[in-house]
DNA sequence: TTGAAAGCGCTAACAG
DNA sequence: CTGTTAGCGCTTTCAA
């Protein structure tokens, strides 16, 4: 019956031309295809046939345009090979899996945040709901780009209250981590990775807050050459920054790195210094890693909480795409949650015994 | 004229919500918003200032399904977690930066390839192109699932050639890696991660296939209880192996570890154990990982030749796509490419010097 | 330079 | 149990 359009060019099978071989109704083809009831069994049967025999697939851009839905969750983070982010898109992604929603990620880069921010976010609405790692966006990017679609942020950072908001504690974790090394006799701490003077409340400069506040309360002096930038934050930058510190005749005891990266980087500078840890110096991280546990020595570090981080954020955000797909818009709901997931210290070996 | 639907429910702003404000039709409203030309200047002025006034924003759902067209390119890596998908996801994207599209991340899953599969693959659609990075599924699993969308496969093993397949020379790679071993002297080497008897051909029998052929050319014997099962493929199971090696009374002087994450957990074990490496036990990984640099001691490990893959991966797939939308079906297009990239040993601290 | 109209592939009332 | 119909929001001939 069905003449093809062309003998060249390949068209996709679509729905209708299932409902055309077997001899039904699109709305019969639909209903078998998402299962629904209301459908014989023999028709049932024969459609099963015809989709199997065409080959077809639904087209899920027809159905979201359709429907209203993806069933898929974006997850946006600055970059794809930091660990960090990896570990945190696999627990959003099992937590997710029950649910039948995949999840999605994105890069929004480090840098130039508004421009990659107005090229990825038109694409935001291919999903339900979207979960942003904000590290560049400050609260008013985030207030301009007006969001289609529910969104919880996850991070680093105070924001607008305009957003659902999980945050970890940096200035308590830092200032933990701090007291930490302080408590086991470090005197002169490097704060690697730390951010000074700056208005910005990004995560550098929260957690040297917290370097500083750990300081202040145990009454130890600080010296500002003990705060050294590292940027951009990985391995390779926290290795050279350790070095160009002793090159320049730095004395200090002790490290507390930015991230647990750029520990790694430390710790591997260290050694090849001939500097013992923690004998001559101790190191603490943040955010607790699953590298922390295999490099030597085994790092101490700053554990944010992170099964809680995702828990709670995925929480937050069914809460809103229930609230989206009743209609409700996004400002008549309840005011925004925020909600800051304690920090815990995870002591390992980089850190002297008590 | 147009009564608005509820006073509750909000309803995103549409193309003719531009062209009604702005006294236009949707036409024109499109053609400002795509930048294309036949459009009077005034006009152009008056619907840009409507289009900032309302915050409309297009739906790249419903432009999709009208144009056919995403600019996104989907990725699916079996684990989003694991630091060389993670790297390859980075390069990818980074050369995927100027073409002006965007990579999107999905994780595949490593087990039940077949039911995630079902699931996932409908959404691949949403992409101009899919790129995938094949483990968990066999040969006939990808022939059976036709593809809509451009594919290219990258990986570890050999595929149907009804796909453009980029794959890492694990044979060479790992016999390269093992000849190393036995060249600077080991003489008992353990296969971590190694797979065995397997009629499968995926990534870890591929690679205890170079660890046999190396042995074989080497005229050096082996033993069997050295080929070691690691699963999952991490640092923690790395870790573990090697111990119940250990206890099991076997004696090893050298470790090829399946991937560098693995390797990177045997290096734990053997500094648990007060086995000194490279002097006692020679380790060597595979993938090259940015870590490899950063462990104690740096990793000696095999570079799959990574930047190439990428390069190329990305070349066929621009063909592909190109192909693609000028109508071609799939099949008729020239037969497919497949090519194997060059594995390069690369010598760290974890092999003892020549 | 602008607009009318058709339709991408699908789902969901509503009838029958 | 099944089909008819009306769009989802956008792009794109084709006419004016």
């Amino acid at each position: 019956m069905s003449a093809r359009k062309s003998s060249s060019a390949s068209r996709a099978v679509t729905i209708g031309d299932v409902a055309r071989a077997a001899q039904v109704s699109t709305t019969t083809v639909s209903k078998v295809i998402n299962g629904l009831p209301r459908v014989g069994a023999q028709t049932r049967q024969r459609v099963l046939e015809v989709v199997a025999e065409l080959g077809y697939q639904v087209n899920p851009t027809a159905r979201n345009l359709r429907a209203g839905r993806t069933d898929a969750i974006g997850l946006l983070v600055p970059e794809l090979d930091r660990p960090y982010f990896g570990q945190l898109a696999t627990r959003l992604a099992n937590a997710l899996e029950p649910t039948g929603r995949q999840l999605v990620v994105q890069r929004s880069g480090v840098s130039r945040a508004e421009e990659l921010a107005a090229a990825s976010f038109a694409r935001l609405r291919m999903y339900d709901g979207v979960i942003i790692s904000v590290v560049g966006l400050n609260p008013s990017d985030l207030e301009q780009l007006n969001f289609q679609t529910p969104v919880v942020l996850v991070g680093e950072r105070p924001l607008p209250r305009t957003f659902d908001h999980v945050m970890m504690d940096n200035v308590e974790g830092a200032a933990t981590a701090t007291a930490h090394l302080l408590e086991r006799g470090s005197r002169h701490i490097v704060m690697l990775g730390g951010r000074d003077g700056t208005t910005e409340q990004d995560m550098p400069t929260l957690r040297t807050l917290g370097y500083y506040k750990a300081h202040a309360r145990m009454g130890v002096p600080l010296d500002a050459r003990l705060v050294a930038a590292v940027l951009p934050m990985d391995m390779a930058t926290g290795y050279a920054a350790v070095r160009s510190l002793v090159d320049a005749g730095v004395a200090f005891d002790g490290i507390v790195a930015v991230t647990d990266v750029v520990a790694i980087g430390a710790l591997r500078a260290l050694a090849d210094l001939g500097i013992r840890v923690p004998a001559e110096v101790q190191v603490v991280g943040f955010d607790n890693i699953d590298e922390t546990e295999f490099v030597t020595p085994r790092l101490t570090t700053i554990d944010p909480g992170n099964e809680q981080i995702a828990g709670t954020v995925l929480q937050f955000l069914e809460t809103r795409m229930a609230e989206h797909s009743a209609g409700l818009p996004r400002t008549a709901s309840e005011p925004t949650a925020e909600v800051t997931i304690p920090a815990r210290l995870v002591i390992r070996e980089s850190t002297r015994r008590a």
